[in-house]
DNA sequence: CCGCTGGGGGACAACGTTGTCATAGTGGCC
DNA sequence: GGCCACTATGACAACGTTGTCCCCCAGCGG
């Protein structure tokens, strides 16, 4: 901006009214700076702009599991969305999982001042994050809860969708219905696990232990989990999977199979639909989630000041002809 | 770091040195000054230390079409990965497809001091890059060339690989192969395009109009497209597919249809090898496309000043059984 | 001719940091 | 005791902007 003042011959001062497009500069005057503005490719230098107006970065920090897997991809796409509706670009992270990197990419953003912070914990301290939610920065976790912070959260009706998942099968006549979930440490694995236990004994067919085998899942335990389902004394006739990675991994162990398994997977996917037999799911909506933790973020931006949320979004069963295999 | 100071009772300075490791400072009055932002939940502010230094913002601006789309986010995930094990934070945005979008957002990154812009070219024109360029921010473009400068550049082997996708089909028997492409104002479109003609001629079997249908394709446009591909006087006996979006239309199209045509897509996607049959595709790795692109970013940053760059990397014919049909 | 008005423009401080340099005190050595 | 070296700390400017306040001067009315 010095250099544009120089050039055109005025003072910063001017260079920064036409930047601004503040009145009062003569338009002879303002033709020199926009000209000289021009020639030397300047381009206005928003932190230092952010820094002296004491106004808001215009970011927001989304902190997730991982990109890469498309439902995560969704979540993101929706932020985006309502991010820039909102004049907002977003900074993004993956945490994989780990607690540390999550605190990490989390304070890195707060040392940026972004405007607001949208969490997918990957732990189950956030006691960090008071100082900055004290300050005045609002913080949204989504898809699982904080751990020792009450902030506003947005879920899915994990249980519900579970018990959904084994009342269905239940309704088919399967009486032994095994659940292959992810880590217990992870919310949303042990949410799903409830929703099933609960889902057999209001069926009435009971919970046995022995049918249930929670993760880290790969596509070989999988593959062992399965056999020692079907070889017990009395074979699981029906399986609920635990989210979209795991059901995926079950597909390809099946894949030739004859005899197979009724199957419902936790998480939507591309193709299910296409498969044969087409997988049955409980479908819940990633930009819904996304889009709904965003709009309580801007909320609590635009001055929401109302105890924390929690909202709970639906999940619905979609069934496509793998759950709808009788026993 | 004011507050601070006047509650540890010491200049601001001396906070600096605190929070920055700097030696010369008493232990005890380290401790009080380290008390005192606990105290107050201090949080360096990174922008107002950036400008200070005159270092670099730490950030990296990732433009690309839709984070939503998996091949993307492929991307997104690997430009994440490497920024990370440099140290930066990403921004990115969604064009849309939209130039005029794409082109505020590299701008808005712009303007806040990326220290480097990858971009998933949506429209023609990227002149008005040239002034940050010069600049000395790194630029590289991938997926797609830039429109009308001179710069870095990494894409994948299309036009090798529909000719591979053709050749393929050829060898199996088919001579009235169709290929049903994306907008041809897009570039991969129009490679895929080129492509597939050579592929034609190069097996002998003529590159004929009416089995050309370019896009934008939606569920219903393929559809027709496809009916009128089978009733035709010679009607196509095998298609090839001109990306991810386009060969789910078509495998959805021809659910349930009992006499298929053979089919080649470009893309790989989850699941391919699930379907029945499944799909044999021309595969290409969107992490490896990210990691060239950022690799080659980083490499700019280095201070390699080596005269532009475009690297392609390979495809390869994956077959899984759509493709090997015979006619 | 004087004073007032208002448009056009500039000087300066400040945002939250850090780099540079200065200074006060302390202890050791001749 | 005087001087030096060294440690601990602070004052101040500067990064690139913008908000505040002030000034200059032309034009106009009386």
């Amino acid at each position: 901006m010095n250099d544009v003042a120089r050039l055109a011959g005025v003072s910063i001062k001017t260079v920064s009214r036409v930047v601004n497009d503040e009145p009062g500069v003569h338009p002879s005057t303002a033709e020199r700076v926009l000209a000289a503005i021009d020639q030397l490719g300047f381009r206005r230098n928003l932190s230092a702009r952010n820094l002296r107006r004491g106004s808001s970065t215009g970011t927001i920090g989304l902190v997730l599991e991982d990109v890469g897997n498309p439902f995560y991809s969704g979540v993101t796409r929706a932020v985006e969305e309502i991010a820039r509706l909102r004049g907002r670009q977003v900074i993004s992270g993956s945490s994989d999982e780990d607690p540390g990197r999550e605190r990490e990419l989390a304070l890195e953003f707060c040392s940026r001042r972004v405007d607001g912070l949208l969490i997918v914990p990957a732990g189950l301290q956030h006691s960090y994050l008071v100082p900055e939610m004290r300050a005045g920065t609002p913080v949204v976790f989504l898809d699982r809860p904080a751990g020792d912070v009450v902030a506003d959260t947005v879920l899915v009706d994990n249980i519900g969708g579970t018990v959904e998942a084994v009342t269905h099968l239940a309704a088919h006549g399967h009486r032994r219905i095994a659940f292959l979930g992810d880590a217990p440490d992870i919310f949303t694995a042990n949410e799903r696990l409830r929703g099933y236990r609960e889902g057999c004994v209001r069926a009435g067919i009971g919970y046995h232990e022995e049918l249930v085998a929670m993760g880290p899942h790969d596509e070989s335990s999988v593959l062992t989990t399965l056999q020692r389902l079907q070889t017990m004394r009395e074979p699981a006739t029906a399986i609920v999977a635990g989210n979209n990675r795991i059901t995926v991994y079950i597909l390809r162990a099946l894949a030739g199979v004859a005899e197979r398994p009724a199957l419902v997977g936790f998480d939507d996917f591309e193709l299910a639909d296409l498969l044969s037999p087409p997988v049955t799911v409980i479908a819940h909506d990633a930009s819904a989630l996304g889009k709904a933790a965003t709009d309580l973020l801007f909320a609590r931006l635009d001055g929401d000041n109302s105890p924390p949320r929690r909202v709970v979004l639906p999940v619905r069963l979609v069934p496509r002809g793998s759950g709808e295999v009788h026993a």
